[in-house]
DNA sequence: TTTGCCAACTTAACACTGTTAACTATCTTT
DNA sequence: AAAGATAGTTAACAGTGTTAAGTTGGCAAA
């Protein structure tokens, strides 16, 4: 038995091999110009060996996508130091706009191309990544309206709209949409500005 | 001197049909099956000669991004007839929403592919669709402002927060980030829900 | 009228892309 | 030692955007 298990422990270390060198690849170069062929030659493997620990390329974005929560995730850690709601509510859209700026190209995966929901749907699973997230930010929502500092409301209308509304800043930033309407050294700001302006907004008197 | 006039009226034919082929292949198809080979067919030419009348794929692709804007415009010439700003914003909102969810291929191209913003920043030209469109939004949110109806506030922290939200909303929905967390059928009204929670909440008491 | 030019257009090719089928070693088991 | 599974390869298919070179046809000047 022990040595199926040696080749079984193999055969992951080259997965993760070929995942580490799409990740490099594709956080240097970006995410369009990451092929097949790059990966490969990054490992000095022939190309088509990709396809024996991968379906196709689709599932290799997706593990790299997995990777970029993991990511984000890391850096929401701190979150449970903040012990009210509304504040930490603030500090996690002011997270998820550092993160998305500060990593496009994982943000551009996670939440803008198909592939990685390509593969989720062949596979009929559900969106585990995703699934936490909202789930996250629906908590906390429903804890500042359960401790009246927050205007009552559907919990799922106001989760949907916060994160839309930093999800659209960051994706309209990230794909040049507001290069030529907000100038350059102050879109941060103004991104941040937004995001205040809409918890400000709906902060209970 | 007629002549050349006609000549020139040849060539933008031939320019018009490469169009119209274009739309009508990535309408059909989606956007991201359209090919320079598929256009050429469409039209019977060869694919090379779609390179006599435009500089590269992105400068067709926008192109066919700035008839998009016609298209979302014409869907807004109604507007004008609602008086109340705050009305006419949350109109505006529904339209943009369900432009965007009747026109995802339309919508990519103009809010989210890069092709379009590299042929603007290859000019270095403004990105006047967008401009006109946001000016529109600032305008529409300065009125409610002047008549006591909102809140007040800077007017592009606003205007962004608004734009980001709907944008939001519209892209994670038609990349299928929506799917696995809001059943599909009661997608559209969820997000018409959070629409009308923001608007509500930036009302003045 | 004939020559020469110029414009519109096409063919062939380059350098890529993801992916599959068929082949070749090497290592394991009988 | 023979047979079979395993891991990896090469070659190929069908597609992509794009460029260079070649081919037409029609018009203008000689």
């Amino acid at each position: 038995m022990g040595i199926v298990a040696r080749k079984e422990k193999q055969k992951q270390e080259i997965r993760q091999l070929i995942l580490d060198a799409s990740m490099k690849l594709f956080v240097e170069e970006g995410f369009s110009h990451v092929s097949v062929r790059k990966i490969a030659e990054q490992i000095q493997y022939s190309p088509t060996t990709l396809y024996l620990y991968f379906k196709d390329k689709n599932e290799i974005l997706f593990h790299c996508c997995e990777s970029g929560f993991e990511k984000m995730l890391e850096q929401n850690k701190s979150l449970a130091l903040i012990g009210n709601p509304l504040e930490r509510l603030h500090q996690m859209g002011v997270n998820y706009l550092n993160f998305g700026l500060s990593n496009p190209e994982y943000y551009d995966l996670m939440f803008i191309q198909d592939a990685p929901m390509a593969r989720i749907n062949e596979l009929g699973e559900g969106w585990s990544s995703g699934d936490q997230a909202l789930e996250f930010l629906k908590i906390i929502i429903k804890e500042a309206m359960d401790k009246d500092l927050l205007i009552p409301a559907k919990v799922e209308s106001v989760a949907l709209a916060v994160w839309g509304m930093v999800h659209g800043l960051v994706s309209l930033a990230t794909k040049q949409r507001l290069d030529k309407l907000v100038s350059s050294h102050e879109m941060e700001q103004t991104m941040h500005d937004s995001l205040d302006w809409l918890l400000k907004t709906m902060k209970k008197a």
